[in-house]
DNA sequence: TCAATTTGTGTAATTATTACGCAAATATAA
DNA sequence: TTATATTTGCGTAATAATTACACAAATTGA
């Protein structure tokens, strides 16, 4: 049995669309879903989906996170709403977006709801995708290259515990420019808003460098002063 | 004859709601429409509809603005999108949200095609207002306080033309803080974005003080090199 | 044990930010 | 007309933040 929904004026379907990014190999990485349905089928999109009944938008992108990747709670905030009548071509849908970062790849693989293919893509050879989804994947970009200098948004790209370098070489991929290591570590280290580990990396090459982790106790209060994190 | 719209899916409305930010008489103040109509009938809320047929959502925002103030072609930026199904009492109602600043007053008035009642409230004294309609101006607000050390915006909240201890008074009310007079002229003249106009208040009482303007090419010169305004 | 690689550290020079007070121009009241 | 109140416009010294820059120590692999 078939139930349809009538309204007296015309509406706008409603979907939400995710820009996942991770970081990984020194790149930043966005993942893509193989479409197989028209419209747009065979190119990729972002991993995306309608609004379900009764769902808050949150809900909603984090149900198709879960979906496609298998992800839970993972780190998202809200991006832009887009809503050109065009931008898709069977009808007028308006599309609420999310940025997610995500510090753990494996998510992909190993997910057994998952349906359509999907793969990492290097924000710097992205395919042809579909939608209007080549700007809304720029906006992600142009807004977590911003706000990565103002607010703790790296340390969700990175492990749980990293070295000093992972974290500059981070800032230097996504701002795409080079910084002096001591000034960054002697910037970074006075905010005391890491924690050092007694823990080293065990390389291939080169002295073993110490890990840190992100402190958000320390970060919060550091918040409370009315002081802010910046680059 | 009355049309209606059916869907396999049941789709929220869709709604655009503004909040129209002015400054005068050294507070900021927020445009609201008084209800007439259920739900939340003789409260205030902020100036809203719903999207009309083939209208991108910045083109509803415009239309609104008109439709309610007279208002031509604002300052406006998109700035969340609200959805929570709850959010409105009669069925969900999802709300993307613009902000807009203007710097001259009287657009409320003089406007022949408007129907509800419209007022200017000083931000701190806000009635108590419709729908989740709080909660948008404390985000709108919040994104204000925070953008305008980083953009130009103080400058849509002022004339063409402004001295520069208007200029500081705007800041520090929005900013909530005292500045320190010499400091702040010398910051702001640094940066080369403001035309020196010779022309002088003309007040009351004090020493009459030279008028400045915003000069967007400046700026825009500016911007290209890379240099960003930051207060 | 030597070469290659990567980490970890300090200081001096430069630039930006802060703190602070007084004279000049005007309007108004005496 | 003179005195008072008010507001503008301006400079400098002290402090803090940012930048530029090079070498020794720890490791791996040859």
């Amino acid at each position: 049995m078939k139930i349809d929904y009538t309204y007296k004026y015309p509406r706008p379907a409603i979907s939400v669309d995710n820009v996942m990014l991770g970081y990984a190999d020194g790149a930043l990485k966005i993942l893509l879903v193989h479409r197989t349905n028209e419209p747009y089928s065979g190119k990729w999109a972002l991993p995306g989906g309608f609004l379900h009944e009764g769902e808050s938008l949150s809900e909603c992108s984090v149900r198709i996170l879960k979906e496609k990747t298998g992800l839970e709670n993972p780190f998202m905030e809200q991006l832009y709403t887009f809503g050109a009548p065009d931008r898709d071509p069977r009808e007028h849908i308006i599309s609420v977006t999310y940025f997610v970062l995500i510090n753990h790849f494996p998510v992909v693989e190993n997910n057994a709801e998952k349906v359509d293919q999907v793969a990492w893509f290097p924000w710097s050879e992205l395919p042809d995708v579909a939608f209007d989804h080549a700007a809304i994947i720029r906006v992600a970009i142009d807004r977590i290259r911003a706000k990565i200098r103002y607010s703790p948004l790296a340390f969700e790209l990175l492990p749980e515990k990293f070295t000093l370098s992972q974290l500059q070489t981070l800032f230097e991929v996504i701002l795409h420019q080079t910084l002096d290591r001591r000034n960054f570590r002697k910037k970074l280290l006075s905010m005391n808003i890491l924690q050092e580990l007694n823990e080293t990396t065990t390389k291939k090459v080169g002295k073993p460098a110490v890990l840190y982790a992100f402190d958000k106790k320390k970060y919060d209060t550091m918040l409370q002063q009315q002081i802010y994190f910046e680059l």
